[in-house]
Order: structure tokens, then C-alpha cells, then sequence
DNA sequence: AACAATTTTTAGACTAATCTAAATTTTAAT
DNA sequence: ATTAAAATTTAGATTAGTCTAAAAATTGTT
């Protein structure tokens, strides 16, 4: 019943799982590549032997779809990737920054017991440092309405409680201009040539910031 | 100048490192196979790369040592197993029977920066939780007098620093016994056909333990 | 010094994971 | 409905790490 897989049979399992969240539909060969950074051959192969497995449901040329062993593998795997996220930043006192591919490594450690505990030391936290859910044991994860900065309106406020986008540059620009997670932002303005706002942020600082970087900021609404 | 080493081959620097430890003279084929549990065949294999990559001396039917880059690397990764079964014992408090096997995965974890933070998450300790010190970042060991519990004699007081055998059965065998880092151990009688010890645990339990176990204790004369 | 036992290396094969280039299938557009 | 473009799969090769069986070298013992 209890079937090992290897680091990149798990790291195929969780690109999978990303791509489906995202495009609801199955996901496609060069997508996964792509997520991968791999060739589209390479992928193929490892579709034959997770299908093999029973990890996926795979008709030549149709795509993928998890089964639900491999979602439930796909699932454990991000729950360790972000617990181990929350240990850096709260116990190791890295920035959000730094995290991701130290995490990357981690999440391929095995032992239950080791997430078990790990997760009683972080207290059972709900969410990671970049504000994505942390999957319970269960594989459940905690709901929460939020939207794209990019979906408000001038004079609206919103709490930032996550990121869309996680590549480190950009996560130093948000340091650099101190918004962090829990930050309030209110909508000052929004230009109507470039869609570029200018923004109060913690009651403090006004700024502005482009389009591109409002997409990727998730707020929920005050 | 960096050279990057594959977690099959980090594991041979270290049963090299550990040969050489107990032995003085140089590793031989066979007893790298015998730690790694592997065949002498693949032994032969992997000391042609790491020769070619410079991490040991080896020549032919000669046997093997560790090059200064190949016993740093060894060094860095004992500094790194220890270091987190300190974080297993210490922080998720399992029990030193149970951290080996989880701490043989993180040792390989790449990252200089997560270990200095480590290191200073846990204070800096100088020993792991069975007694073995722990290298600095420079590779440095502390030294400590000690010898195993069957060079004392009778009406001697020992303080336990360190096992020998690290096998779970072992320690668990301790734990049943209630010995433990740090217990002080007086010999009361030694029996002179089994060379089994009756001792004074801690100023209370008296019991007796074989000349096996005793071989695997290290005490510090007090 | 010869030979038997032991150790070590070589030869040849296998698996997982990857690649490039070529062939095939699907999809989209005329 | 053809045909061009894009996506996907196959073919064939490569590398790391492993194995067993056989050959070669070393060591130990008469
Ligand atoms: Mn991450
Ligand atoms: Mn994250
Ligand atoms: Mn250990
Ligand atoms: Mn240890």
C-alpha cells in the first residue's frame, strides 16, 4: 500500500498539483515541463511510470490528472515545503525571501513523526510566510477570501495576506518598500493610462506601485 | 573551486572519514562496503570519481585517505548530522534512539547559511545528544577526556559522556535501564569469569550490566 | 618460495532520470 | 477538408549509482 517515491517523482506530483490549482483543467505535458524546467521528453517518461504507479491518470497525448494518491502524496508534499517555510522564518529568523529553495530540499525529508512534530513546535500554523495554507495532516486546507489588489477600488482598504508571486526579486522589492504581510493598504488612486496605484500604505507611507505588482498582491477586503 | 558533491558521495567521504577515525591507517574497499552496506564492486566505482575529483588519495589495491578538501567536506557533514539531531532531541524532543535515521536525510541539505542559523538556534552546542562532539564551522572538534566504562575499577566513580554503539536498540536498552548523559556510575563489584560490572546508578539503583554494554559506555573519571 | 585464501578490481548489466532529434498526433486556420 | 503549426511521444544516447560474477592482485601460511 505504501508505495516510495523519489525526490523527482514528488517533485512532478506537486507540479501537477500547482498546474491544476491554477488552470482547473488537466494539466499538459509542456506545462509541466515548463513548471520543471525540464524537457517535454523527459516529462513523458516520468508520466508512464507515475501512471504506472497509480500516482496519475494519464491517456497519451491527453494530459494528466492526480489520482487521489497522488494528490494526497502532492498535498503531504506542500504541507512539509511550508511548515518547513514557517520554521525558517519564525524559528531561524530568515526573511520570506530566503526561504523557497532551502524548502525545497526540506519537503523531501521522510518521516511523519519529524512533520508531526515540527507542526506542534510552530504551534499548527495555518499559513506560511508568504501567506499561502498550510495543509492540516488531513491534507485540509484553510479557506479564506482574498482577491488580487487589482479587483478594488479607489477609497477601498485591504489587509495584504499573501503573494501570488514568490521569485525572490520580488519579494525584496516588497521589502524594500516595507509591505509585508498584515500591511493595510488603502487605494488612493488608480491611473486610468497604466493602471499604476498610488497607495497609503500602514496609515503611514504613500507610494506607488504598477499594475503588475497589484496583481500579484492578495488582500482581503477591511 | 566549489565542487559540488552528490548526497552518494558525501556518504562515502564520511564512512572514509569514520574508517580512518577508528583506525588510524587507511580505509580499505572492504570496510567502506560494510558501512554503506553496499557492494565492495560500487566501492571501487565511486573511489575512481572521488579520486578524480580529488576528495581522496587512491591508488590501486592501496586503499584509501581523505585529501584536506575530501576530510572538510566529511567534517562539515558530521557537523551538520549532529547538529540536527541536537534540533531533533532539543527542539522536537525526540529521544537520541530515534534521531539517526532522520538526521542521515538532513545532513545532506546544502545550504552554509540554515547551518550557521542552526548553530545559533541551538546555542552553539559542543555535543550531540550521544556524546560526540560537535566540529565548529572551522571543523574543529572538542576534545574531552574519556574511556569506555572497562578501563575503570572497582570503587571508581564515572560520569557518562558518550555511547560507542549508536544503534537504537542500544539506547533503548539504556533508557530502560535509566542510563543516560550524564549519570554517574560507580563500580561496585566487577565478576572475573563474564567480566559483567554490578554498579551504583546515580547514588541509587544498583544493577548489573554486561561487559558488552560496558565497552560501549565512555565515562569521565571523577 | 609456492600456493591457498582473501581482497580488490574489472566486465558487463541494470535502473532512474535526464537530454536532443525525429516521428507522430492533435489543434487551429485557411 | 486540407494543411500548417504546435504539442506530444518515441528513439536513441548519456550519466550516476548500483549489482553479480569473474579475473587479477595481495596477503598469509605452510
Ligand atoms: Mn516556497
Ligand atoms: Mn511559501
Ligand atoms: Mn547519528
Ligand atoms: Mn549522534
Amino acid at each position: 500500500m505504501i508505495m516510495h517515491l523519489s525526490t523527482a517523482e514528488e517533485n512532478y506530483l506537486k507540479a501537477i498539483f500547482k498546474i491544476s490549482e491554477r488552470s482547473e483543467k488537466s494539466a499538459s505535458t509542456n506545462a509541466i515541463a515548463k513548471q520543471l524546467n525540464t524537457s517535454p521528453a523527459s516529462v513523458t517518461d516520468m508520466l508512464k511510470r507515475l501512471s504506472e504507479k497509480k500516482f496519475i491518470n494519464y491517456e497519451k497525448y491527453k494530459g494528466v490528472t492526480l489520482t487521489s494518491e497522488g494528490s494526497k502524496s502532492a498535498t503531504q508534499l506542500i504541507r512539509k515545503h511550508r511548515l518547513w517555510e514557517v520554521f525558517l522564518v519564525k524559528k531561524l529568523r530568515f526573511t520570506w525571501d530566503q526561504v523557497h529553495e532551502i524548502a525545497e530540499q526540506l519537503e523531501h525529508i521522510q518521516s511523519k513523526e519529524l512533520i508531526m512534530r515540527l507542526d506542534a513546535f510552530l504551534d499548527y500554523p495555518k499559513f506560511d510566510p508568504h501567506g499561502d495554507p498550510i495543509p492540516n495532516a488531513d491534507g485540509k486546507f484553510t479557506i479564506r477570501n482574498q482577491s488580487p489588489l487589482t479587483d478594488m477600488f479607489k477609497g477601498q482598504t485591504g489587509s495584504l495576506v499573501g503573494v501570488k508571486e514568490h521569485q525572490s526579486d520580488f519579494l525584496q522589492y516588497l521589502n524594500s518598500q516595507n509591505i509585508r504581510l498584515g500591511s493595510e493598504i488603502l487605494i488612493l488612486e488608480i491611473m486610468a493610462y497604466d493602471k499604476s496605484m498610488r497607495i497609503k500604505l500602514d496609515q503611514k507611507r504613500e507610494i506607488v506601485i504598477t499594475n503588475m505588482v497589484a496583481q500579484n498582491l492578495l488582500v482581503k477586503k477591511l
